[in-house]
DNA sequence: ACCTGAACACCGTTCAAGT
DNA sequence: ACCTGAACACCGTTCAAGT
């Protein structure tokens, strides 16, 4: 039973729109999203797009969603009924966003302005129901699940601005030597700590260091006895 | 060797501009500041602001440098030569940075798109001190010390989009009663842990919960020997 | 039911002109 | 050196008018 304008290819629809947004923030970051850029790619009135999305906040809601909905359905089924432990099924969800977060940046900044989300639910219980699995008290679950999404959902908003601020053209590694390098050079009686972990963040990987994290919390909550 | 213009007490200068930047966005947020709205405020015209600040872009960041240098004076003040531990130290200062994003909440927004701030440097610097004081190994501490502040300043943006998200009249358990409400009616085939933990996010206190997940972190800090 | 695109009410930012 | 405020080039959103 199909609608009548699913016979045109190109009609309109939240899904089409929805998909173009995605483009257009992939390609040119949040800036580039106006209606007026979207319904030039989509060829249509900007008007148009406000019969099928009530607002730009619902369609950066609605992109967001799309995206992590994608990257969750990857992350879960790589840790299907493998005989993977609920730690590392944690591991592999978190490192999951992380990677949708690094391949849509803007994503990151969407969860600190529009929490609550079905596909930020599905996350919730798919860390919450790890949590149960990994044999600490009932009374320690609430926090141990708050302190991972905080993490995971925090780290991502953090990863987003790491690259918003990034000249479009360089690579990580070379803003990493950047900020190390005003770290070494940073007054050592006011901040020995920064100029002596310089070089650790000039070397360091996004990825691997927010797994760290995601693991230290870990060991805490295997604490809790 | 005061300049001729100050003393003309109300003298445009940087400060004034931060100043009434900040009593507007704690009125009304961050949508509130509007460089019309500003130049309004202090009885000028929108392109005197901009002879002293660059943009508004440095407006924000001025503006929250601002909180965070007021808010760490005065957790660092809290935690001086009164024997408290390194572990004490850490959680002062991270709540500080909870109470002050409690009270500015446009700040925490701000991190996630501004990090490398001179304010922003010397908390790290303060939570990397105190990791070096914890008595980890040395090959420890870069891991620690990112753990702690992903979490803090992560959060900080989680917290800033909840107080966004707010009604302006309510309080936060209403808000809080209202999701967790939500979380109950969920299908409990798809989420049986967010429907059983509904309950204690209703009851729970946001910064109790921010300080067990630095407990949690500083929990698993401690198990690396 | 859905699309068009001009119009409206805003923005941030610039800049000639003032003092 | 600093301030003024009109002007410019944008926005998101609305809505009468079309099909």
């Amino acid at each position: 039973m199909t609608k009548r304008t699913d016979r045109r290819a190109d009609a309109l629809s939240r899904e089409r729109i929805v998909e173009a947004a995605i483009a257009i923030l992939d390609a040119g970051g949040e800036g580039a999203l106006t209606f007026r850029a979207l319904a030039a790619r989509l060829a249509t009135g900007s008007g148009a797009i406000y019969w099928h999305v009530a607002d730009k906040e619902a369609l950066l809601a609605a992109a967001t969603d799309h995206v992590v909905t994608r990257a969750m359905a990857g992350a879960i089924s790589g840790v299907g009924a493998d005989g993977a432990g609920p730690r590392q099924a944690i591991r592999v969800i978190a490192l999951g966003m992380f990677d949708a977060i690094d391949a849509h940046p803007w994503v990151g900044a969407q969860f600190s302005r529009a929490p609550w989300q079905p596909a930020t639910l599905r996350v919730f219980e798919a860390i919450g129901g790890r949590v149960r699995a990994l044999g600490v008290p009932e009374g320690a679950w609430f926090n141990a699940w708050s302190a991972l999404v905080t993490y995971i959902f925090g780290a991502a908003g953090q990863n987003a601005a790491n690259a918003r601020l990034q000249a479009p053209g360089t690579d990580r590694s070379a803003a990493l030597a950047d900020i190390a390098g005003g770290w070494a050079r940073l007054d050592p009686a006011d901040y020995p700590f920064l100029r002596q972990v310089a070089p650790q963040l000039a070397a360091h990987d996004d990825r691997d260091q927010f797994l760290a994290g995601i693991d230290l919390i870990l060991a805490g909550i295997g604490t809790v006895r």
